[in-house]
DNA sequence: AGTATTTGCAAAGTATACTTGACATTTTTT
DNA sequence: AAAAAATGTCAAGTATACTTTGCAAATACT
């Protein structure tokens, strides 16, 4: 799934370790998810966007989620 | 997590199974949600929020997530 | 009351999210 | 150019999401 947490912590200044410590995981959590290389839990998620101040669907492309 | 999903299926007089087949997954796994035994996954929560026509913020309380 | 439908739960298995530690490469800073 | 910081990745382990099957209890229907 994309997101648009690269762009939201540039955007900050922030590094993914910053990012990462704020919302309690691992660097390669944030990393993890940056690529793609896995989808982020939904509390996990929340606190993303959270703390860049937006709902979670503003952070996160639903766009390959298959539509009913 | 608790969730509004109890409400909304009654509202639309669904019962769990038939939403378990609207987003694909099994009837137990909308019971354990709906019961708390454990959280949706992100795309879950997306599909059943938009189910619903609402966003995920919407249907599923965050309020036992820590707040940063 | 009796039947059917719906819901809660349990156990065992698979898949995915996340951790820990460590290393290589790229980007930034001096 | 050299050092420092940031990022990507890999492997092995733990935790949690989800499936499958199946049964018991509650709710709704006739």
């Amino acid at each position: 799934m994309k997101t648009k947490i690269p762009e939201l912590r540039k955007q900050q200044k922030l590094s993914q370790e910053e990012l990462a410590l704020a919302v309690s995981v691992t660097r390669q959590t944030i990393t993890s998810i940056e690529v793609g290389k896995y989808t982020a839990s939904l509390a996990l998620a929340y606190k993303i966007a959270k703390f860049f101040g937006k709902s979670i669907e503003e952070v996160f492309d639903f766009s390959d989620v298959e539509i009913l």
